[in-house]
DNA sequence: AAGTGGTCTAGACCACAAG
DNA sequence: TTGTGGTCTAGACCACTTA
């Protein structure tokens, strides 16, 4: 979250008291909801937020009648899909180091960007600031990130910023709140230049997030590509059927 | 949805009027939350109820102190990743037929089985029900489905049902309530079976969607591997941030 | 200041599973 | 029947944008 609200501070006390082994009990079942909202002085819906959030990442998952399981630890290394917070911070809560070791920024007109996206009506002289960063995961190439930010909106990028987390760099600007992301998730046959990177033949696959990231304002920020290392990226995700 | 709510329902109601031109002005904003309570007759709860699941799926976004906004259409070929019900259901919604074109299964023991879940204890004489599935999306083909069922939980299949949706066999089906399902996405070679299927080189990428099906009660009831074509296979999901 | 969406309260009632 | 989680009510108050 961007703002530490009351739901991140009770999932972070659920998980501490999962992790400690005090909550759950031989057959891995939580205390009842009106139980927690005791322990932990909450209210039902505080209460009942922070568990979705914890069943929407795979920590949890109630059952209608019985009562709220903690579900083996599973998938150590996977990406959780719909994460809060940069992909660094993902990085870091598998107890994994995301690192920038190479980057580039330059400012081109649309015209030259090698992908735009479809919804969007870019005004014909607009420029964009250009950003390629190559990732490692524990110094084991990851990810080659290809990004394209509206100057109209995020007049520059200092440098420093580009071997950092570039999502804390936005959230710290005033007026560039983001709202949305979209994302695409394909595959595709790796580039050139990032299967040198990441030492992999010509011809191997790739997994491709392209993504476009909007202000709560509705306006486009920025578009990009990321080639993930196909031997070790892997997206997580938890779909809940009603 | 398995049971159609009062949600489901408002939601169809409100994509109805946004695509009668209805619902939203000039500014593609739709009527405040006071308007529409009153125009569909429910309560907040509701209203937000559908509005959410509309902003997951890409429909709207919600801009504080403004409004909501209906979005331009988008990635009209891709899969919505958190859709509820069955894959041909969600092919049906994007104006696509997804058929099988060839199916085959078998039952095997657990020890045959070409991979397994990393968090599943299986007893060690437990049967498998091995499913095999070549599915096109008008008439292109489009993704290969390798399935395995605990004969445990459901007894068999008809073949019949292979060439039907699975999906809505099991919803039929007592005591097999879906729950939850993990997702794990990532690229790979594609196998050979499928690059004949799909007539494509031996050594194109794919997309492969992993899963983990659950009963409600937290029983494992299957797990798949799903290798899409990567020519025009794509997932699509909208990242909310707070 | 007015109007919008975001969060939260303090319940009620329902659906489900187990004894 | 009891206790669980799932849904819903009818508000209150807060945060944000715009005028």
């Amino acid at each position: 979250m961007t703002t530490k609200n009351d739901t991140s501070i009770l999932v972070k006390k659920i998980i501490t008291g999962i992790q400690s082994g005090q909550l759950m009990d031989e057959n891995r079942k939580l205390p009842s909801e009106p139980e927690l909202m005791e322990r932990y002085q909450v209210t039902r819906y505080a209460l009942r937020h922070a568990l979705k959030q914890l069943s929407t990442t795979g920590y949890v998952y109630q059952v209608h009648g019985v009562g709220t399981f903690v579900r083996p630890q599973q998938d150590i290394g996977s990406i959780v899909l719909d994460h809060t917070g940069g992909l660094s911070d993902e990085a870091a809560r598998i107890g994994r180091n995301l690192t920038t070791k190479k980057a580039s920024e330059e400012i081109v007109p649309v015209s030259a960007a090698e992908f735009l996206p479809d919804t969007w009506d870019f005004e014909p002289d607009s420029r964009l600031i250009e950003v390629k960063r190559y990732r490692s995961l524990d110094d084991v190439p990851y990810v080659l990130e290809h990004s394209y930010y509206l100057q109209s909106v995020i007049k520059e990028i200092p440098e420093k910023n580009l071997y950092g987390s570039l999502f804390h760099y936005f959230e710290q600007q005033r007026d560039t709140k983001v709202g949305f992301i979209d994302q695409l998730i394909m595959s595709e046959p790796l580039p050139k230049s990032a299967s040198e990177f990441m030492k992999l033949p010509i011809d191997s696959p790739s997994l491709v997030v392209q993504d476009e990231t909007y202000l709560n304002s509705g306006q486009l920020l920025a578009f990009s590509k990321q080639y993930y290392n196909y031997r070790i990226a892997k997206l997580f995700a938890v779909k809940k059927v009603h």
